[in-house]
DNA sequence: GCTAGCACTCTCACCCATCGACTGCTAACA
DNA sequence: TGTTAGCAGTCGATGGGTGAGAGTGCTAGC
């Protein structure tokens, strides 16, 4: 690795992951020959694959079988991708507008962006997909209300600059009067207002200089309240085509299928697994096989918006991937999320209580 | 099936229906002697065999096999548990104690008693479970509030006698005084009050015979409102423990497999295979292979609140599963959940906005 | 009606020979 | 020195053949 391939060289270990990936069988050297190099005979590409054995790229499965592809021609492959002009040859126009329109299509009936691009990804490359939505915590309390009900109740409303945030139902012991209600949320608002979820996990009730005898027990609930949002809210994991990597012969063996299956509905040890390459625009990893999907290479897009990662997009799926393919689709979809999310945050989005 | 079948025939079929179970082998004529009838020889028990299969009962993989049940054969076997007393001799008290425990821990923990359902019965069984919700629409409005926030929006607040309903921000125009919320307030309620979700979807504001000028933009987004959380409001699927399925030889090939999940994943296709015995207090259905899982038997109880079927948890398994097992737990969870229902609709639950 | 004994059938595991796909090596050539 | 043609060698896959084992069905006798 060290050392620099000759151009030859090159072209022919390009050749074998280009011809591996599309037929998932060991390349041979006429293969390689008859297809990419008619110039020379099978005999040169002999000696050059042997040399190429002896440098760790690829490697043989038995003596009279032709060679397949190690992690190290995998990344090679990549490199060469990426460095020749990124996805411009993967997707034609027409594909990428596919793509597009039928991205904007979803978005505008699911609410879930996260669930849509999934859904596009993975049809769009037959491979399994996920997108990680990071939950920010940088969100800013506008206003909460205390909103008195019929009967001994009454309600929490929290409005923040991202939407709703939570409304729960509380019971008010037989004594209170309207009049208190109301300088509950008078006192309420005065200490919430313009707080950050993020700096409630560090706040202590006793430091805030406000009246609030005979408010302790409706302020440790609304604290309450906020700090189990923050606490469940971790980062929502879409998982889409599961199914699909069974098609491909690397699982076609059930325990193997069930050893990915159940690492890859985990959404816990899914959010593990993509945390590594969490700010990397573009990341490929192929064969870390520490993690209970080995065998398996991961493809993962970070969208941002300026410079906030707010979300990763990624394809999992067989170590001979199309990865042309993915890294088109990955980064169109990167680039249309980015922009959507862009827009879309200067919007109030509906509220959604969350228990 | 019309002729009754001896006492020892019944015997026979029994016994070789437990052993297939236990074993996932075909039976051979020895076997059952051995361990179910010493007193008389295999050559009997064969004849029996011949008997049985003629009758349609069981079946040889090929001549030199032993035999294995028919359809017809778990059907008799499962009518012999159920009339010998149900459940009794398939937990022991042990068993029930724990199961129950864990269930309530379960509950404290997760809001959802569904999803506790499921998974406790998938631990217990270790075959795929499930559970559905049937979502009754019998709610009752109880109230509706029109909150004023600042910034021109307002929140609608839709109280109910099962909870909080639903909460969304909308905007108001410009132009509208606090006044005017507090009698659009006023109007919501004078119209919803009282209200059942069932009567909403053939409500027609026109035949209010109150006050609506001016109002009329109000009313018709509470209705929107209401009439989205109905429609959206299926019922509810659970899955758990999907992949056990993969541990039984059954589904060993990862094409089955894959059939097989892609059904239990997809949550309408799963409401559809269970809606038809949807009130049969307990269901056992054995290889109907209409629609996508075949080789399947599903086992369902619905549980119920007085006499209203509120939702079914069930099993669905290898046709050879443990039935004995199965029925007993379901049996017992079924009476767990009924109970938490009957005692936990008379509190008011925790509000969901659902949008 | 039951049973012992036996012939029959069928699967499964194993072995072996053959075939075909590639390679690596060698010798010759530009 | 690099390239090539030719050839021997290696290994996996395929398929037929064989023997053991498991179980049955049948029959004759009790």
């Amino acid at each position: 690795m060290s050392k620099e391939l000759s151009e030859r060289k090159k072209k022919i270990l390009h050749a074998l992951v280009d011809l591996y990936i599309s037929t998932g069988q060991p390349v041979s050297s006429s293969d390689i020959q008859s297809k990419y190099l008619p110039e020379v005979s099978s005999a040169t590409v002999r000696s050059e694959l042997s040399a190429l054995e002896a440098l760790g790229y690829i490697e043989q499965p038995h003596t009279s079988a032709g060679r397949i592809p190690l992690k190290e021609a995998y990344k090679f492959y990549v490199d060469s991708i990426s460095a020749s002009g990124g996805g411009e040859t993967a997707l034609t126009d027409r594909e990428t507008e596919m793509i597009r329109e039928r991205f904007f299509k979803r978005l505008a009936h699911i609410e879930d962006m996260s669930k849509a691009a999934a859904k596009i990804i993975s049809d769009a490359t037959n491979y399994t997909s996920f997108c990680i939505e990071h939950s920010s915590m940088d969100i800013e309390i506008e206003e909460v209300k205390l909103v008195p009900l019929k009967g001994r109740k009454a309600v929490v409303l929290i409005v923040t600059d991202k939407g709703m945030l939570a409304n729960k139902a509380i019971d008010l012991s037989d004594d209170v009067k309207d009049e208190y209600v109301e300088a509950a949320s008078d006192l309420l608002n005065k200490v919430f207002r313009g707080r950050n979820l993020l700096e409630l996990e560090s706040f202590d009730l006793s430091e805030i200089d406000v009246e609030i005898r005979g408010f302790k027990d409706i302020l440790d609930e609304v604290l309450n309240i906020l700090r189990i949002y923050v606490s469940s809210h971790s980062d929502t994991v879409v998982v889409e085509g599961a199914l699909k990597m069974l098609d491909y012969p690397e699982y076609s063996s059930v325990e193997d299928a069930k050893a990915f299956l159940s690492v890859i509905e985990d959404k816990d040890s899914m959010a593990q697994i993509l945390s590594d390459d969490g700010s990397i625009e573009l990341s490929v990893r192929i064969g870390k096989e520490d993690n209970g999907v080995d065998k398996c290479a991961i493809v993962t897009a970070a969208y941002k918006v300026g410079d906030d990662v707010v979300g990763q997009a990624g394809v999992i799926g067989p170590e001979r991937m199309d990865y042309k393919k993915v890294i088109g689709v990955l980064e169109l979809m990167k680039e249309t999320m980015s922009k959507v999310i862009d827009t879309s945050t200067k919007h109030i989005t509906d509220g959604r209580g969350e228990y």
